[in-house]
RNA sequence: CGGGGCGUAGCUCAGCUUGGCUAGAGCGCGCGGUUCGGGACCGCGAGGUCGGCAGUUCAAAUCUGCCCGCCCCGACCA
């Protein structure tokens, strides 16, 4: 069980105050052990939720700021689902908008001329959306000027005004543990400017890293490195030099993908499973150490991988669920079969319910029954709605010994009562046997 | 924290724009009867500080102000 205080719970059972998941940690010796660890791990993880049935994939991901590496989701797509997801439908690469790679774009050299730089009065327009509409142009022709402090040295990332950057592209690029956006202090110290108008010209102290996108863009607009100021017509070395090139901005739908080239598309997905290497990120400063062959000291080699089992439950009741109700994955059910005795009035009737329900249970099956004093139709549609996979009706077959067995929603086969078990067997069998593959 | 919406019977809601009948419906609930394998039917009945406080008015569920609670969108985010 876990607690979270959200600012905003929302989405059901997807984004709760109170939740409860799978927690597990790998300890390894050496990153070959980790390796292994985590493919045993990725395996199991495909294998239980096939088993549930869930239609999935695995998207390649980032850490949350936990840190670590080879950072893998499984995702259900589901249109409720609370993350945005890309997806390459030539070679079947998934991967958040964050992390996901692009192909290299054709940078040709743009071949309007440069235009001499203006300045331009921008009274309190600080945003994208503020500035576009005061200066009458696109979101295309500005240029974003982001400030960061990354372990402690101060960086000026710059993407084109209607991208977002990735923090994670950021990160690995720079190489640096730690990347925070710039204090409202930091960013008036090295732009000189109150925040909302930082540009790259003449700012100070800071490294420029600029999205390789920016190298077709000419006559751009940026702050301008003072209040209520911005600059038309900037160019990259010409007016300021860019330290280095990168791709930094998230992937949007239409985006090449990085391994065929083909266009992104996009979805939105519930995250159900989260695996990562951490390596000695936690064991070395918490000293988590173990003595090798030689007797040396070292720190375990760890691996992160978590479940979110409530909001599982979420995408099954997405996925599996028809008018009626819920149809719950037998491997998830809370319980397998439920005995429904349609008159509790009729002794024959309660008998023979009573008697299979305790078989079935003695049969080692989870069993529920119906015996409430309400009309067979509320009986009927409560277990419908309810979605218990196994149903066993009790009703006016009861005096020739015989009752019907049915998959919830399905036709139902007549059994004597004795054969009632194993044909509630047959029927969860063929029930978790339903598959999806992993692209479906 | 910002934006929007909603608080009326146990539940879901109508009524509010344009103030005025005894504040309504469906479901549920109680009693009597019929019915009894897919959310039955007939009859009778109980049930309301209209979220709270204050104001305007001859008169407030209805108009105004403040407050409280819940939901949605955003910011935020192992």
């Amino acid at each position: 069980m876990k607690f979270r205080d959200e600012l905003r719970p929302r989405g059901g059972l997807v984004r709760a105050r109170e939740f409860t998941m799978k927690d597990a940690y790998s300890f390894d010796r050496d990153n070959g052990g980790l390796d292994r660890s985590y493919d045993a791990m990725l395996d199991a993880y495909h294998r239980i939720f096939r088993r549930v049935g869930l239609p999935y994939h695995v998207a390649d991901s980032s850490g949350e700021g936990i840190g670590g590496w080879d950072t893998r989701e499984f995702v259900s797509v589901c249109d409720t689902g609370e993350t945005s997801y890309l997806h390459c439908q030539a070679c079947d690469y998934h991967a958040t908008p964050e992390v996901a790679v692009l192909a290299k774009t054709e940078t040709r050299e743009p071949d309007d001329p440069m235009q001499p730089v203006e300045p331009v009065e921008t009274p309190g327009q600080r945003t994208i959306e503020q500035v576009t509409a005061f200066l009458g142009v696109s979101a295309e022709r500005l240029v974003k000027t982001l400030i960061y402090t990354a372990d402690g040295r101060v960086v000026a990332a710059l993407v084109r005004g209607d991208r977002e950057l990735s923090e994670d592209k950021l990160k690995i690029v720079l190489g640096v543990k730690e990347l925070v956006m710039g204090d409202r202090e930091t960013i008036e110290r090295v732009s000189g400017a109150p925040v909302g108008f930082a540009g790259p010209v003449g700012i100070k102290e800071a490294e420029i890293i600029a999205d390789e996108e920016l190298r077709g863009e000419r006559n751009f607009v940026t702050g301008g490195n003072g209040a209520d100021l911005h600059l038309r017509n900037v160019n990259w070395d010409r007016d300021f030099e860019v330290s280095r090139w990168a791709q930094l901005r998230s992937a949007v739908p239409g985006d090449p993908c990085a391994r065929c080239g083909a266009p992104l598309t996009g979805y939105q997905g519930i995250e159900l499973a989260h695996i990562f290497k951490l390596g000695t990120k936690y064991s070395e400063p918490l000293e988590a150490i173990y003595l090798d062959d030689a007797g040396h000291r070292k720190p375990i080699v760890m691996g992160c991988y978590g479940i979110g089992t409530t909001r599982t439950m979420a995408a099954v009741a997405e996925h599996f669920r028809d008018d009626a109700g819920l149809l719950w994955p037998v491997a998830v059910a809370p319980f397998e079969v439920e005995v429904i005795l349609v008159n509790q009035d009729d002794h024959q009737q309660r008998e023979l319910a009573e008697g299979i329900y305790r078989d079935l249970q003695t049969a080692g099956l989870d069993a529920l029954l119906e015996d409430r004093p309400e009309r067979p139709g509320v009986k009927f549609k409560d277990a419908d709605l309810i979605g218990v996979p196994g149903q066993v009706v009790v009703g006016r077959l009861a005096g020739e010994g015989k009752v019907e067995v049915r998959r919830r929603g399905g036709d139902g086969e007549t059994v004597a009562a004795g054969e009632a078990v194993a044909a509630v067997r047959r029927l969860l069998e063929k029930n978790v046997s339903r598959r999806f593959s992993p692209s479906e």
